[in-house]
DNA sequence: GGCTGTATTGAGACCGGTCTCAATGGGATT
DNA sequence: AATCCCATTGAGACCGGTCTCAATACAGCC
């Protein structure tokens, strides 16, 4: 029954033979490229479409140095920040005809090193990377010299001259904290995932570009007010529930608790929230919560949670449409412009909890673990 | 300052001069095939090395018919489903060295198409597909024909005679609706994205088989019972949240209108849950919501949701997992049992509200459109 | 020591396209 | 009618690897 699939596919000299012509011409009408008169091309198109003919990519891509391709490396395609981003890039870069291809790093920079190595041996015509690490990006200035078009995704790295299509989220921020700062709270924890924190006080943080431009943010508006934002409740390197939870729960005791948290994207949003309700504090009455990107599910929960809300689909189309340019050739042009980022009010923040001296009973320690 | 990068990168015949052997032996120590010595292995590797060779991909695919690549194909990255599989996907096959390329359909057979083709076209060594439609799959019998493993993620195939990576999620569907039928609902409405509601009736509902299985266990639940399911509170098709709201609100209206709603996906959940809020429904004193898949914002909204759960990473994981394998050569083994999914009971759902003879007041159907 | 068998080696064809370059041919120019 | 031009055509090199095959080398054997 199976017979023994012999029939390997049709090349363009097969094409060629049918169409009674030489194999250079058929290759060219097939092609759309060089000089084909009409009568040839049709003749050739005839005969393509009747043995079924289909074009090898990979030949094409080895004498073009082209493959029709980019590639597309985030920390965690998981992640909803990501998934809908990678949605806008998709999108973006197939109206210009050009595939996608992923890779995954769980933001290990090792992992993304070797992505990005086995993406330009596939010679994939262009670049997005959400990079992991601000300071380690030798493989991607190996990129660009390459002559490889790369935009960096939700991530800025300063000394790479490269397009970045990313969200303007510090005057958001700004607000979000002024917001927090005007309704009592002067303890303010932010909760990340992202590598960083400072091991030398007074060493710049090598957190990646849009952490630190939040935390710049907050640190802003302690500053407007003639305020000064205590950085030991910036909790980083936080994977998992389990460990943001603990977080959460360090954040809210002890002698000067915080009143107030910062989630900095919503899969941590999701385990503070959780970790809040697990730990039998109440929002906003106990603790205030404040969280990046406006997930559909943050107006659904009780209270409906605050966001600085991003478009994240916008930025990955924005990235995904520059990248296609790029690749067609389009000579560097103005940089991108950064989308607007906005805070979106709900019910998950309110007034500080009492007065510092008659705080007892309204934060419930001994709930934990209900 | 910019240099004409003229560099053009190291072959392996460069590799072959810099190590003072032919260009067959390089050939062999690089790409790790045929008889070399260790003298010479290490020779070239250190020239390859000292000349930083790296390899091209597209040239190797040429001539071995392989891209040590697969295809994914999905109807939407968006979704939570899809990038949680996709995510298990990529950590499976990754242990395998093989890279991941991504195609978006939105659910649209002829993008669906499209996508095949044009992977196969790249070579790529396998598919993983979530087959659109149930009928319309030439295409993939097409990668069968060719060859080429194939494997169905969330969606089987009954004609396709290939592997899929599904839940068995009749038992827990019918579990669920069993459980509505105890707390008295008889008219449980059932709405889904998917395509494929049967206008001759009679015919065999062509709706995706993870859908239909669904649907089936509804009604069997009935069934058993000695009860029927009334198919027309079937709602097939509907995108966007505008048009899942509506249905929500068509689905509670009228004579007799629905006590419980089940939700095919999270997205779809996600709008029911929002539609019910904003039309001022109380969940589950008005009305009874179930959900599909396990999303982490299913335990935190008020009440909690109840859900079907499926084991999504690992569906992923198993496709990748069986398409590394059916790739590195694998005879035809067992075919892939199905996943279990369970009910995961919260308190979103409750007993039917009131008897149908004073359901006056229970259900404020003035307060639409808050 | 001569013989056979296996491990290495190098030359060169080949994968399926693209592209250079010289040759061909018809139309426009004068 | 002769000349020039430009569009079209075909032959064949080339892209950077893999792989076949004959040649060579070295081992163990009688």
């Amino acid at each position: 029954m199976a017979k023994p699939d012999q029939h390997r596919d049709h090349t363009v000299s097969d094409v060629a033979r049918e169409a009674g012509v030489s194999k250079a011409q058929a290759a060219r009408a097939l092609g759309a490229y060089g000089a084909v008169s009409d009568a040839v091309r049709s003749r050739v198109l005839a005969a393509a479409a009747r043995l079924n003919y289909r074009p090898n990519l990979p030949a094409r891509a080895l004498n073009t140095g082209r493959s029709q391709s980019v590639g597309v490396v985030v920390g965690d395609i998981e992640n909803p920040y990501f998934s809908l981003a990678t949605r806008g890039i998709s999108d973006a870069v197939e109206r210009s005809g050009l595939g996608l291809v992923l890779a995954n790093t769980g933001e290990r920079v090792a992992a993304e090193q070797r992505a990005v190595e086995m993406l330009m041996d596939q010679r994939v015509d262009g670049l997005i990377v959400a990079p992991a690490s601000t300071t380690e990006t030798a493989h991607l200035q190996a990129v660009v010299d390459a002559g490889r078009p790369l935009v960096l995704l939700d991530r800025a790295v300063p000394q790479l001259a490269v397009d970045a299509a990313v969200a303007d989220i510090a005057p958001a921020t700004r607000e979000a904290a002024d917001r927090l700062l005007s309704l009592g709270h002067r303890r303010i924890g932010y909760i990340t995932t992202a590598d960083g924190d400072d091991p030398d006080p007074g060493s710049p943080a090598p957190l990646p570009s849009p952490v630190a431009a939040r935390v710049a943010g907050v640190a802003a508006a302690f500053a407007t007010r003639g305020l000064t934002w205590d950085r030991s409740l910036l909790r980083s390197g936080l994977r998992g529930e389990a460990r943001i939870g603990a977080a959460v729960a360090d954040l809210l005791t002890g002698p000067d608790p915080a009143t107030a948290l910062i989630a900095s994207d919503s899969l941590i949003g999701l385990a503070v929230v959780g970790a809040l309700q697990e730990q039998g504090r109440r929002i906003p009455e106990d603790v205030s919560v404040l969280m990046y990107d406006d997930q559909p599910w943050a107006r659904l929960v009780r209270p409906p949670i605050t966001v600085v809300s991003q478009p994240t689909y916008d930025i990955g189309y924005a990235a995904g449409a520059r990248l296609a340019a790029l690749v067609d050739g389009a000579v560097q042009t103005a940089p991108l412009d950064p989308l607007p980022a906005r805070l979106v009010e709900r019910g998950s923040i309110g007034p500080v909890p009492g007065i510092r001296e008659d705080r007892a009973g309204s934060r419930p320690e001994a709930r934990v673990r209900s």
